[in-house]
DNA sequence: ACAAAAGTGTTAGTGCTACACCCATGT
DNA sequence: ACATGGGTGTAGCACTAACACTTTTGT
């Protein structure tokens, strides 16, 4: 019934050398928003089998940094923020999923505000990344359309748990804005009472008693996200 | 703003070998319940750092296989069982993480019945796997106690989604030994009339109209899950 | 005055929590 | 007869879903 041969776990002296030919990528799904859908930035791929096509921004992990600092600083010379809101959703292993060879890779999500990165005055640059509505993404180079998936779940199931809003929204915000938000990531129309009424509950909202300016109706009220507040309604929370 | 290197998706040819040194492993964290504690199977590590220490079943990826099926081939190495639940909790990847080289680990977390592998039996067996309650495991070898950890909570986290108690039970079992593997892996107590109307208006459980025998008491009535039932219910449920 | 979006309450239904006693069996 | 665990219902409360009209501003 048990196979009793060495494995890494429970008896080598060493590892041979024919295991340390992998490689290690971490692919980084950055999701935004422009009030109006749900974006993710995309490179073109130059790889010889996906010439043309999209792809998420990723790279290799180098032999001596951790897997979610190389998160980290993909994110950052991408973009050029950092500081920002990252998770891992799943590693991805498949046999041939890289034509170049036998390469794992680490997905993780993140979330910036659009205006933080405008992929519009970047967009001459070769190799620069652009906005894609989440929605519209044709076929993606390598796995990729499995791994923004992946994602795309992954985020929907942290709307009702964090303040994904902190992250994608600029520091003020009308309540209406964030509904928005959360219909793009849902992909669902919400009732605005309802939805304002269980947002405010929560209290993770700042009430900035400030006015919209300049809009051709009613202003909104502005909020802001309530870190403190926030923090202690985690610990809380068990 | 933008760093515009070629990277692994954007613009590669080939990739350096220096990039093909790593090792991959796949970590079981494999979870049985003897109707009491909720158990997890660990084996003796070898590694000269870790000597002596309890470790979780892993194994490294070979060449030529995909990881889900490393993970599959694992856990039938190591207790004989096909056709296991398996899921994959979450990749580690500190570069110090094993002693003996870069070995990026992905953690599968699954369910068995602990009937299916006697450790007893087995555990003469050098190399062999034995149960440990997971409220007792000391510390264990390498990034263990950190991995077991997070395929604890990834288990609560899926216990109100999907029918956990159908690896782990045996095919015919009472609501109470059912409401004592929640507990178990919650680790709190449940009121017992609340979980039983909680549990049947969920409609995965056939009622077998037969009951428990030679015990010392009001004998219980059996059931067991409703793959079925279960199914379309997965479904219907966006 | 009109257009456009902001803001606001109530009701009905559903689900969760807390809680205590009688029942069927073996010894 | 006693010990052991099996089995059952109700009431209060919290949360969710559905639904329509008035307000404020700019043009």
């Amino acid at each position: 019934m048990v196979d009793s041969t060495q494995n890494i776990n429970s008896g080598l002296k060493s590892i041979e050398e024919r295991f340390f030919k992998s490689a290690i990528s971490v692919d980084c799904v950055i999701f935004g928003f422009d009030g109006k859908d749900l974006k993710v930035l995309l490179i073109r791929s130059h790889t010889a089998e996906f010439k043309g096509q999209w792809s998420l921004v990723g790279d290799l992990l180098t032999p001596d940094e951790d897997m979610d600092s190389a998160a980290y600083r993909i994110l950052s010379q991408r973009t050029g923020l950092d500081d920002i809101y990252l998770e891992q959703v799943h590693a991805f292993g498949r046999v041939e999923r890289h034509p170049l060879g036998r390469v794992v890779t680490v997905a993780y999500y993140s979330l910036i505000n659009i205006n933080d990165y405008n992929a519009e005055t970047e967009a001459a640059y070769e190799n620069s990344a652009t906005w894609h509505s989440v929605k519209e993404v044709g076929k993606l180079a390598f796995d990729h359309n499995e791994i923004l998936a992946a994602s795309l779940e992954h985020l929907k199931a942290n709307l009702a748990s964090r303040p994904i809003g902190i992250n994608l929204l600029p520091e003020k915000f009308t309540l209406t804005e964030l509904q928005s938000l959360y219909e793009a990531i849902l992909d669902k129309e919400l009732d605005k009472r309802n939805f304002r009424k269980k947002i405010l509950s929560i209290g993770m909202l700042k009430d900035l008693d400030e006015l919209q300016k300049d809009v051709a109706h009613r202003p909104a009220k502005l909020y802001s996200f309530n870190r403190e507040g926030y923090d202690t309604l985690l610990k809380s929370a068990f």
